[in-house]
DNA sequence: AAACGCATTAATGCGTGCATTAGGCTTTGG
DNA sequence: CCAAAGCCTAATGCACGCATTAATGCGTTT
C-alpha cells in the first residue's frame, strides 16, 4: 500500500468534513480555516485538495473568492436523480452478468446487515450502510468508469437527502428504513437469477421512488 | 466570464499537450518538463493542475514518482466504450427532449462544418469537431452531470483512437470521415424530430460501430 | 435617497527553496 | 559472476511569504 501523504490525507479529511455536514451547501471552504481545523502547518495541501474536489465536481469554486458546497436546487436534484437512475440501472444489469457467486453471497451479507442496522433508526449508520450496498453494486459491475461516476453521484444525492434530513426533520428516513431494505433483496435476487435488465429495472424504480418520497416530504 | 488564470490554463494546456500526443501512455509526466515545455516559471501551477487530471481520472499517480498515461488495455477500452455508450444514449435522448430550436439549429451547423472539415482531411480539426459535436449534444441534454461524465469518458475513449493511430498508422481514420458525418446527421434528424429513443439508440450505434472498427483495425 | 467610486481587507494565487524519498547505480561480499 | 546492500540523484512534497484581486463598506456626489 501506499503511503498516504499530507495532500491525500487532507482530502479525505475535508471530505469528511462535507458528508459529516460540517459545512452548509454555499458555504465557503476557507484554507485557512480548514488548515487550522485539520491543525496542518500550511494552506498548501489543502489548496491543492481542494483544487480536487473542486476537479471531481464535489465542490465549485470562484476565482479568488474559495470553493463552496454547489447550493441545492430543485433543478439539479432533479438532474442529479435522473443520472443515478441511469448510472445505477447499468451497474445493476452488469452486475447481474459480471457478479461472482462469491460476490453475490457478500451482497446478501450487506442486505443482513442493513436490515439489522434499519432496527436500530440509526440514520448515520443507516446512511453507510446503504451506501456500502450502492457502491457494492458499482464494484461488481466491474467497469471503474460506471463506478468512478456512479460514486460522485450518489455522494452528490446523499448531500440532498442529509440536507432535507436536517433542514425539515422529516421522518420520510424513518419509513425509508423499512422499504429500502426489501427493494434491495429483490434487486438482489435479480442478480442472483443472472435477470440483468430486470435488476437494473428494478434499481431505476428504487432510486426513483426514493425521489419521490423525497421531494413530496419537502413540498 | 472569469478571468482564467495559471492553474487553470495550466491545466487547460496539459490537456492540449496529451490530446496532441505529446506522452505516450506509462510516461511520466515529469513537472520540471510541463513547467520547461509551457514556459512557466514554477513547478506549483503544474502541480495542481496534475494533481486535478489524477483526481478526474485522466492520470494515474506513483507517489512521489509522479503522474502517468493509464496503460491502455483490451479490458479497460470495452470499459471505456461501454460506458459512453450508455451515457451518450442518455444524452442524445435527453436532448431530443430538451433541445430548443436555436439549439438545433446550432447542431446543424456543426455537422455543416464537419462535412467541410472531413474533406480536408485533417485528423486533428476533424477530432476537434467531432468532439464539438457529441459535448453541443451532451449540452442541450442540460443535465452537467451527464455532460461532465459524458466529457470524460469521451476523453478517455479518444485517448484510445489517438494513440492507435499513431502507433498503427491505420487509415481507419479516413473512412471514418465518411462514415460518421452521415450517422451523425441522422441523429440530428431524430433530435429534431423529438424522437428521443430512436436518437438515442443511432447514438450508441454509432459508437458501437466506431469502437469495433477501431478494435477490427488493431487485431 | 440612491448610486457611484475609492480604499481597505481578507482571501486565493503563486514563486522560491528546502525536505523527503523512490529507484537506479555502484560497490562489495559470497 | 551474481546478488544484496547502500549511496546518489532526480523528482515530488511541502512550508513560507509576498503578489494579486474580488468583495465590502464608507464617503461623496447627484
Amino acid at each position: 500500500m501506499n503511503k498516504e501523504n499530507l495532500e491525500e490525507s487532507t482530502y479525505n479529511a475535508i471530505i469528511k468534513l462535507i458528508l459529516e455536514n460540517h459545512f452548509k451547501p454555499g458555504d465557503f471552504l476557507l484554507e485557512t480555516e480548514i488548515t487550522a481545523l485539520l491543525n496542518l502547518k500550511s494552506r498548501t495541501p489543502v489548496h491543492h485538495a481542494l483544487g480536487q474536489l473542486v476537479a471531481k465536481g464535489f465542490l465549485a469554486k470562484k476565482n479568488k473568492k474559495g470553493c463552496f458546497i454547489p447550493a441545492l436546487s430543485p433543478e439539479d436534484v432533479e438532474h442529479v436523480f435522473f443520472a443515478r437512475e441511469n448510472l445505477e440501472y447499468q451497474n445493476a444489469a452488469s452486475a447481474a452478468i459480471h457478479a461472482s457467486d462469491e460476490e453475490i453471497a457478500q451482497l446478501q451479507a450487506i442486505i443482513q446487515e442493513e436490515v439489522t442496522t434499519g432496527k436500530t433508526g440509526d440514520i448515520v449508520a443507516y446512511s453507510a450502510i446503504n451506501e456500502k450496498f450502492h457502491q457494492f453494486i458499482a464494484q461488481i459491475s466491474k467497469n471503474q468508469y460506471l463506478q468512478q461516476y456512479s460514486q460522485h453521484i450518489f455522494w452528490r444525492s446523499n448531500a440532498y437527502i442529509f440536507f432535507y434530513y436536517y433542514q425539515f426533520k422529516v421522518s420520510r428516513v424513518d419509513t425509508e428504513f423499512k422499504v429500502s431494505p426489501a427493494q434491495h433483496m429483490k434487486i438482489m435476487e435479480a442478480i442472483k437469477r443472472r435477470a440483468a435488465d430486470e435488476a437494473g429495472t428494478l434499481m431505476k424504480q428504487h432510486i426513483r421512488r426514493t425521489f419521490e418520497g423525497f421531494s413530496k416530504s419537502i413540498s
